[in-house]
Formats: structure tokens, sequence, C-alpha cells
DNA sequence: CTGTTAGCGCGTTCAC
DNA sequence: GTGAACGCGCTAACAG
């Protein structure tokens, strides 16, 4: 910058101007800065613009993983509305760890971030002090809790497991699985699968729990596992659209005849859940990302928000698997 | 840092050294350092550090989009090892488009990011002069070229194409097509394609142009539309396994037999192209991203490469549709 | 092992 | 419209 504002013979304040605030200076100085700047092939210090102006341009977005393509939604979803804005993304996966997610937040804190996204709500209670002192907005996705940490954007998992459980009554089902786990999400769909049945004076469901990371296989060991103690099973409701798969997958093969024989329900609303046919629940991630990304550009520029916890809801999206 | 170098009753340095070299500080002295640092609630800022010390602490990485389940892949492997280094990740988002690819990565050398992952080897002239004048290292992957701006973690495209249209005339196919298109390693799989019926004296493959991004029901337009010209093709091979998967799903409601009436191959090995038995092209997307990342930190600890591109290759795997 | 002195490259006051 | 001075919070040399 020293350099640029010697060869167009102005002061280093004017170079910084003709970055910040053009309109400020004259136009044949701000054309000679520009073309010293291209003579120097000058890239503006980013990081001394931030120490300086006490502005990073950054926002962090802290996942379980971006492999798992609902996550992704939710990134592409903030990004492409924060990179429009000039900022830029820090990314941090946790992999479901509770420690480096709060190593994670406290790094991108460190590194002011001028905004946060974490996925889920109930952050375990170091990652959550954090949270709570930081002096920006930060935003908790992918469910709802009485008590944010400060904005929410998600939808209700219990209401989800909630409508699943009363869909396959509805149906006509009576003997009922829970097959999922791993993160406190999908624990939350089984306790609104759980608490249907309970409402409605049914037997308990059977549960099985399947480990993260979601795979294919996983689905269908699960099933393999459940038929192995309760073979009369009627209807199975999977935590992820993925176990489903898998699920159904091993039924073809095993000539399990679904619906008749056994009915199965997932979670997601994937490409492949419309692509199997499969009975599921649409979220909708990357309105979430878009959603969480509104509400921190409306913090940083200061306009009040209406409200703090945004309910994107989700849809019961029933096909030919129940 | 004041605070608690105050409170600690030590120099700021000695803070500082506190949090990079804690050997070098008097176990006393470091404990009455931490324990201000816990009074005060002290965050480092990371911003002045790299200001000061010219090193960022991060690393970016540029993708097309992090919803392709297949970058998101590499973004994860090149994650797992930086931030075990704690280094963070700047995620960008090209969208397939070249001047937003040039100015994500201008903005992230502006941040200073120590290192530069892209996607493909043929940046647009404007993109690949800032990558060639920044003064880290860059890594172009998911393609091989003999004119790297720096270093490469990829495969050949065009083998790839050459393999699957050599696999298809093996097994007897004569009339064959390629479908898809959009991005430049699309195009070079085509290529090779190509190339192979060529090198055979075959007729020429039919070509169908689909549109990025890869979505399923573009994979079963394409076909609808390529049987519309020309109803007697034996064999399709398709740029990605989500176009292969849609157009397999056609030819199942349309009653078309595979591979008896229609063989099809896709590339990817996406986890559904396992599930439908669908004859594929196995690619390597995370150990892409483990590579660039170990290649950065290798550049960043001063060790010299034995070379500049590593080949990670691809591996055909044939199942059951063609 | 600890402290002192200088910046890092910019933005932000003020003056002119 | 332009410039000089100061400081952001921290690290890199040294010196003791």
């Amino acid at each position: 910058m020293k350099d640029v504002a010697r060869i167009a013979g102005v002061a280093i304040v004017t170079v910084s101007r003709v970055l910040n605030e053009p309109d400020k200076v004259a136009p044949a100085t701000r054309e000679a800065v520009l073309d010293a700047m291209r003579q120097v092939g000058y890239l503006p210090n980013l990081v001394a613009g931030s120490l300086a102006s006490n502005k990073s341009g950054m926002v962090a977005v802290v996942v379980p993983t971006i492999t798992n393509s609902i996550f992704a939604d939710t990134v592409q979803g903030a990004a492409d509305l924060l990179e429009a804005e000039g900022i830029s993304i820090l990314l941090g996966q946790t992999g479901y760890d509770d420690e480096r997610e709060r190593s994670l937040i406290a790094t991108m804190l460190g590194r002011r971030a001028e905004g946060i996204v974490v996925i889920g709500c109930t952050q375990a209670p170091p990652a959550r002090a954090l949270l709570a002192a930081a002096h920006v907005p930060v935003v908790q996705t992918w469910d709802l809790v009485d008590d944010p940490v400060d904005l929410i954007v998600g939808f209700s998992n219990f209401g989800a497991g909630r409508a699943v459980a009363a869909h396959l009554v509805d149906r006509g089902y009576r003997r009922l699985a829970f097959l999922g786990g791993g993160d406190p999400r999908s624990y939350a769909r089984g306790e609104g699968f759980r608490a249907a049945l309970h409402d409605r004076g049914m037997a308990a469901a059977l549960e099985v729990d399947l480990a993260s990371p979601a795979a294919i296989e996983a689905g269908r060991d699960g099933l393999a596992r459940l038929r192995g103690v309760a073979p009369r099973i009627e209807a199975a409701f999977f935590s992820t659209d993925v176990f489903a798969a898998g699920a159904l997958l091993g039924c073809v093969q095993a000539g399990i005849a679904v619906p008749a024989d056994l009915a199965i329900a997932g979670f997601g609303d994937l490409e492949l859940a419309a692509q199997m046919n499969l009975t599921t629940v649409r979220i909708r991630g990357y309105d979430i990302g878009r959603g969480a990304a509104t509400m921190i550009l409306a913090r940083l520029a200061g306009t009040p928000l209406d409200r703090r916890t945004v309910d994107l809801g989700f849809e019961l999206v029933v096909r030919g698997t129940t």
C-alpha cells in the first residue's frame, strides 16, 4: 500500500480511501491510484484492515460434518447470502465431538468472526458458555428450544417424530419401532415418536440405536437386528433417509414386502427418498442457512429483528413405503 | 491481553508466550497468567496475531458447490488434516462462475490464506493469474494437466472416459453415447470417451449436453432426448452417477431393460451407484482433499516435496448395468 | 526465564 | 479533496 501511494504520488490514506470510499476521492487521483495498484499487483491486506476496523468480514459456520448432504444445504444457503455481501465463510466440522466443537467455536471467535451459525441447540456447557459470552450474533439451527443462546432458525424435531407416529397409526400400523440415535436431533425425533404413542395409550415402540454418521449399511443392519428381536414389527421409523434407504434395500433382498409386511418411514427427504418412493419428512436445509444468514446480516446492519426464533416447520411426505 | 498482563503482574509479551510457547515460561508464572485469563474471560485476538506474525492460520478451499457430495468429501479430507493443525478453513463456492471464482480467490488471498485448494486445473485466465502470483502454495485438484500453477492432486478425467469406452466396447456395445457437460472435467471425460472410439476406428458417439448442477431429473430427461433422436443406441455413459441414476430410473419406468436394451455407466461411485448396481468409475474425493492438505502442510513446514503432481488414479467399477 | 523496543498494514481521527 | 498522526492487539527481535 505504501508502494502504491508512492507510485501514485499520494498519501497512504488516499489509497485506503480509493478502496473503501471511492466517491470521496477526485476521479483523477482515483485513476492514478488504481493504475499504481495494477502496476504493483496490489492485493489489499484484509487482515490489517480487519484489525484496524475491528470487522473481520467473516462469519463462522460450524456443522457436524459437511459430508452429510443435509448440512451441506444449510452451509450453501448461508454462504450464498453472505458471500454476496463480501463476507467469507469460516467452516468448522465437529465430527459430533463436543470438545472439538468447543475448540472450533473458540478459534472462530478468536478470529473475530462477526457471526456464528451452529447446528443444533444443545451444545455442551463449555461450548454454550463461549457462545453466550460471544459479542456477536449466534444462530442455533435445526431444532427449536425455549432457551436459545441468541437466535434460532429451525423446526421441531420432536414434532416431526410425533407426526410420523400419527401417520403410521392412522394407517393402521400398531407394532412400531424407532431406529436412530447418535445426535440430539435424532433423539428428539424419537422422543416425539414415543410421546405420540404414549398419548394414544399404545404400547411403547421398540428402539434400536444406530450410530452416526449415517450410512446405508447401518440402516440395513439395524433392520436385521430389529427383525431378530421382533419379527412381527409392522412399521419402522428411521431417524434419517439414509438409514431408511438401507433398510428398504435390505427388504428387497430379503423378500420382505414394503409396506405390506413392513412399512418404512425416513427423515430428511433427500433425493434418494423420492427416488425410492420413501415416505419421509421434508425439511428445508437450504432455507435454514438462508434464514441464519439473514438474521446475522440484519444484526450487523443494526436492523432490529422482529423475532429471535424462526420456525421453518417440516412437511410429512407420504409416499409408497407406508 | 494488557489486562491479563496487569492482573498476572507480568509483561504483555509473557502472556503472548504462555499462548504460543508455554514451555519457555516458568510453570509458576504460567499458572498466574492462565488464572488471570480465566478471570477476564480472555479470548486471544487471532486477527492481531495474524498481522503481527504474518501467518493467518487459514487455508482457503474453493469448490464449485459444496452441495455436490463429491466435493464435500474433498473439503472434509482437507479439513480433517488442517483443523488438526489448528488451521481454519475458508470456504468459497463459485457456483461454476468464473468471475465469482476470481473474486473469491482474490478475497482469500487478501485475507492472507496460507494455502489455497481449488477444484479443477482450468481456471479462467484472470483467476489463474491471481493464483500464479500468490505467494502461497496452490493446489489444483480433480484433474491432471501438464502446466499446473503449482501443485496438483488429481486423476485423469480423460483417462477415465477412455476406460469406460474401452469397457463398453469390450462388452460388445457398438452404438454409444456420452451425456454430460457443464464443467471442464466432465468435458474431459467426454474427450477421453471420444478418443477411445476414434482410436478403434469406431463411429463417433452421440452426445447430449446436460446442464450442471447435476440433478436426477436431468439424467432422465437426457435419456429421453437421446432415445428420441437415436432409439437404437446400445450404451450410454453419463458424466456423473447422478445423471446415470436418473436415467436408470427412467428406464425402469419406461420398461427399458438394462443392460439388455441399453447399458448405462456413470461416474463418481456415489453411494447410490452401489445401491442401484450401477457400473461407474470410482475416484477418491476424500483422499484428494487429504493429499492437498498434506502438500500445503509440507510447504508450510518447509519440507521439500518429492513431486508436484500426485495422480490418485481412478478405478472402473463394473456392476450390473453394463 | 523475563522485559523492552519496534513494528505488522491498515482505518480513524483530526487538521489543512 | 487531501494528508499527518496515532492506534488496533499482538509478535519478533533483541537485551538483561
